[in-house]
DNA sequence: GCCCGGTGTT
């Protein structure tokens, strides 16, 4: 929950204010995201002798539900029975929005079912609340229904759909006689969150070729979907068309802006947007933060939050979960600590599973394997398999054979679709030279048919996106790639370098580890960097899982032997290689 | 005046 802000100031009493000016100071409050204070708002107008209007009780009820307020929202519901406003179409709409948003669908479905008539809104409220508690089928179920009654979805109608169910999506839009910028906003986003930006952005160029004109939300989805595939050149065009359409000074897509070049490798360029914004609210200096947290860039990450906490700016769970991120990739740990404390007692944010986790890390990482094991025991709420994760990845950092096989039994049995667990006991096992029962874990995998993840690294070269896997010999230019490499690691062994076969987790013989280690995705795409880019110029790759340790070294003397900045993103966060070293200082 | 958008963990 946000800081409590202070109480706004009353309204001068000399005169008798109309409810106009009432319902539009009420509007204001809610328009800018305070609740509370819209929440205030409404019991003084009472205490005040003013009775509320249907106009009133929309914007109140449009409070309840973004709070959410569960309780108020049921007792504002008994005055607007009461006061005979609940004949109104808007307010019974409102009111299924807030129960669904409140996480009460039996309220809203007992909304639904006495009013007298439904229109689109009232469906798409329902549907949405649905497809909110994870009732992806049900919403579908509804979608069905509304059209046998004869209501015509509407494009809010779609964005339900899409998000109850992808492949229906894809139907439904391509059936739609008119698709306006709600509906392609609706597709954009959703592939966007589903790690499917190259289809985003191909539906965005799509939507701009239909002669329908980008939106602020358009333009994050749009964003959004750069940051996911790291596409820094073409985020830079629709920088340039957000400047053109003058959007840019949206909080919204401003705050995506230092996401996406923050996530694309470029922190100055986030900085440079934060830095030009005229307007920030929370979420911009807490993008900024993260910024700082991904790039490993600790103290400025930590001077940011002090100059967040002097300048006002609320605080809330995820500003907190971006501050312990920093601390620990930087393995601050008695500084992560510190504000782990803080968090409850002098901000009022109970820590959540996800907090938890940063922290186990945090400690794990620093080898307080028993610490974090005590963090987990005295945590308030049951631990999920994420907390269990994140000290299972530690006893693998720590070669922890005995906790790592606890730990996994436990991770397996609360997410057994998950690789990662799997992956994880056996690299122990296998890290430990018990290959046995590295493969027995591996074959537990396969029985559940639980796919692992593939390794993938990209580099994007002239607006085009160029991936590679382990051993790929699929890209066009693959033997210069592979001349390129060989040409290096002469120069690499001259100067020290040398493989590190440990990372290669397989019981395979020598020679065969070496010859993948040369050839994974991560070499591939440098290599392919390096024959394709000028001389001198940064080198930014990306690779969907946490890069290799042998990787990371050979990285290490590349940077030098070729004088450029290499800089790559991994799984957890960035890596910029320069003149020999990285910028994790090997703590990853 | 109601329904759709941004930041984080693993």
């Amino acid at each position: 929950m946000p800081k409590m802000r202070p109480p706004p100031p009353p309204p001068p009493r000399t005169v008798q204010l109309s409810i106009f000016s009432w319902n539009s100071r009420l509007a204001r409050y809610v328009k800018a995201g305070q609740y509370e204070n819209a929440m205030r708002l409404f019991q003084q107008m009472k205490q005040e002798g003013m009775s509320p209007d249907k106009f009133t009780f929309v914007r109140v009820l449009n409070a309840c539900a973004n709070l959410p307020a569960l309780e108020e929202g049921r007792s504002i519901h008994m005055q607007i029975i009461q006061s005979g406003c609940d004949s109104d179409i808007y307010v019974c709409n409102s009111l299924i929005d807030m129960y669904a948003k409140c996480g009460s669908l039996e309220d809203a479905w007992r909304v639904f079912n006495t009013m007298p008539s439904h229109d689109v809104v009232t469906w798409n409220s329902l549907i949405l609340g649905h497809v909110r508690c994870g009732q992806g089928l049900k919403a579908l179920a509804l979608f069905q229904q509304m059209q046998q009654e004869g209501m015509e979805p509407d494009p809010v109608t779609f964005v339900g759909v899409v998000n109850a169910c992808a492949n229906e999506a894809w139907r439904v839009f391509n059936s739609m006689p008119k698709r306006d910028v709600v509906a392609w906003n609706a597709m954009i986003l959703g592939y966007a969150k589903c790690g499917q930006g190259q289809k985003a952005l191909q539906l965005s160029r799509q939507m701009q070729h239909e002669g329908v004109h980008p939106v602020p939300v358009t333009f994050v989805g749009m964003l959004n979907a750069c940051a996911s595939v790291a596409a820094l050149e073409e985020g830079r065009h629709i920088h340039e068309a957000i400047i053109q359409s003058g959007y840019e000074s949206d909080v919204f897509v401003g705050s995506s802006l230092i996401d996406m070049y923050a996530k694309c490798g470029s922190i100055e360029d986030a900085w440079r947007v934060f830095n030009r914004m005229p307007r920030r609210n929370m979420v911009a200096w807490t993008a900024m933060l993260g910024a700082y947290a991904m790039h490993g860039h600790a103290n400025e990450a930590l001077a940011h939050f002090k100059q967040m906490c002097e300048q006002g700016v609320e605080i809330d769970d995820i500003t907190f979960l971006s501050l312990l991120s920093a601390c620990r990739h930087a393995g601050l740990v008695d500084e992560g600590l510190c504000y782990f404390e803080s968090m409850n007692s002098d901000y009022g944010i109970s820590p959540t599973n996800e907090h938890y986790a940063c922290v186990v890390d945090l400690l794990g990482r620093a080898g307080r394997l028993h610490d974090a094991e005590v963090l987990i025991k005295t945590m308030p709420c049951e631990p999920n398999a994420t907390v269990w994760m994140a000290l299972l990845g530690a006893c693998r950092i720590h070669g922890n054979l005995e906790m790592g096989e606890c730990i996994a039994r436990r991770v397996l049995e609360l997410d057994p679709g998950n690789s990662a667990g799997y992956v994880l006991l056996s690299n122990i096992y296998a890290a430990a030279g018990n290959w046995d029962l590295s493969a027995t874990v591996q074959k537990l995998r396969l029985e559940r048919d639980v796919r692992r993840q593939q390794g993938r690294t990209w580099i994007e070269v002239n607006n085009e996106v160029h991936t590679f896997v382990v051993d790929d010999q699929e890209h066009p230019q693959i033997n210069d790639i592979h001349a390129e490499l060989e040409r290096l690691s002469v120069q690499m062994k001259d100067a020290g370098y040398v493989p590190d076969i440990t990372f290669m987790l397989h019981d395979v013989e020598e020679e065969e580890k070496l010859f993948h280690l040369c050839h994974h995705s991560e070499k591939l795409a440098i290599a392919y960097g390096l024959i394709s880019t000028p001389p001198g110029t940064p080198i930014r790759i990306f690779k969907n899982l946490r890069v290799c340790g042998d990787c990371h070294s050979a990285t290490k003397f590349i940077a030098k032997l070729v004088g450029r900045a290499i800089i790559i993103r991994d799984a957890n966060r960035f890596h910029h290689f320069e003149n020999g070293l990285c910028s994790c200082k090997d703590y990853w």
